[in-house]
DNA sequence: TACCAGGGCCTTT
DNA sequence: AAAGGCCATGGT
């Protein structure tokens, strides 16, 4: 397990850590977490768990402004998994030399360990859909039916608050035919149909399962909800751009013996390809 | 089976 | 500048 050795200064928490270890930009931006914007001074900014966050990166350090330690340990460590050891994950694939080559390029990505019901929602609405787009439905939403936390950043909604609107209510948020989704969702998770906390403790099959009975969770947004919302590594999205890294080098299939983190490698490989394709374009 | 449902980004023309 | 592909799911 690595120790991240942290300094309170100025207003705010340092921790020691290299963009190769955690590189918020890849990070923040590979299409997992839709709430953290760059600022012009090249600080991000987000919001999670109803609190705003900036952060700045410079070769050896993050600063997290406004954070003390209390709140470091409680929210932000596990935010961007800093318990875990990607070092290790990392060298078991050096016997790839595809997934090597992806992690030695895309190593610095680590997988938020973000809040579930956000995640369920976010995903529903990034179906047949492209990032900024998606970013501000999400903002629409916070900003229509969340709590204000400070300026203009506003809080997730709660599964209880959209689940009382209708698709009325919803019409503006550019949400197309996704408003039912989100309410369905939303209905099932606030009267219990669906326990986001049992589905947690689920193995991988099951929590597929679970989340299938939501409208607009097919295979992929499942994935998705499973690997970015719950943490499950096995997980493993396979979008238009995963396709062609599996047809140009897994024709055969992604090896069994990396399936237990198979959703870090994906990350690894899918931003790899979309970067540092030969053919930066999944078509063809 | 094939097509459609919002809509806007992105690449190609 | 304009055109057309693309996206993931469910329903017809």
């Amino acid at each position: 397990m690595p120790v991240w050795k942290t300094e309170l200064r100025g207003d705010g928490l340092v921790l020691q850590i290299t963009p190769r270890e955690l590189n918020l930009a890849d990070t923040l931006d590979c299409g997992q977490s839709f709430r953290f914007r760059r600022l012009e001074t090249g600080e991000f900014e987000g919001v999670a768990f109803g609190q705003v966050l900036r952060l700045t990166q410079t070769a050896d350090e993050i600063l997290f402004h406004g954070i003390g330690r209390k709140e470091f340990e409680q929210y932000w460590s596990s935010y961007f998994d800093l318990p875990a050891d990607y070092e290790g994950v990392k060298s078991s694939y050096a016997g790839d030399e595809t997934l090597r080559t992806a992690a030695e390029f895309a190593g610095g990505i680590r997988l938020l360990r973000q809040e579930r019901f956000e995640t369920l929602i976010s995903f529903l609405i990034s179906q047949n859909n492209n990032i900024p787009r998606i970013k501000g439905c999400i903002e629409k939403l916070c900003r229509a039916f969340g709590e204000p936390v400070t300026g203009e950043w506003y809080a997730f909604p709660t599964p209880e608050r959209l689940a009382s609107l209708s698709r009325e209510a919803l019409a503006g948020l550019s949400l197309g035919y996704r408003d039912s989704y989100l309410i369905d969702c939303a209905r099932r998770v606030a009267d219990g149909r669906l326990d986001l906390d049992a589905v947690d403790r689920m193995e991988l099959g099951a929590a597929r399962e679970a989340l299938r009975t939501v409208q607009g969770v097919g295979p992929k947004v499942a994935e998705c909800v499973l690997l970015f919302g719950f943490h499950k590594l096995a997980a493993f999205p396979v979008d238009t751009w995963m396709r062609k890294v599996l047809a140009n080098y897994y024709p055969r299939g992604f090896p069994e013996q990396y399936r237990e983190t198979a959703g870090i490698a994906q990350q690894y490989l899918f931003h790899y390809i979309r970067k540092c394709g030969e053919a930066s374009t999944p078509r063809g």
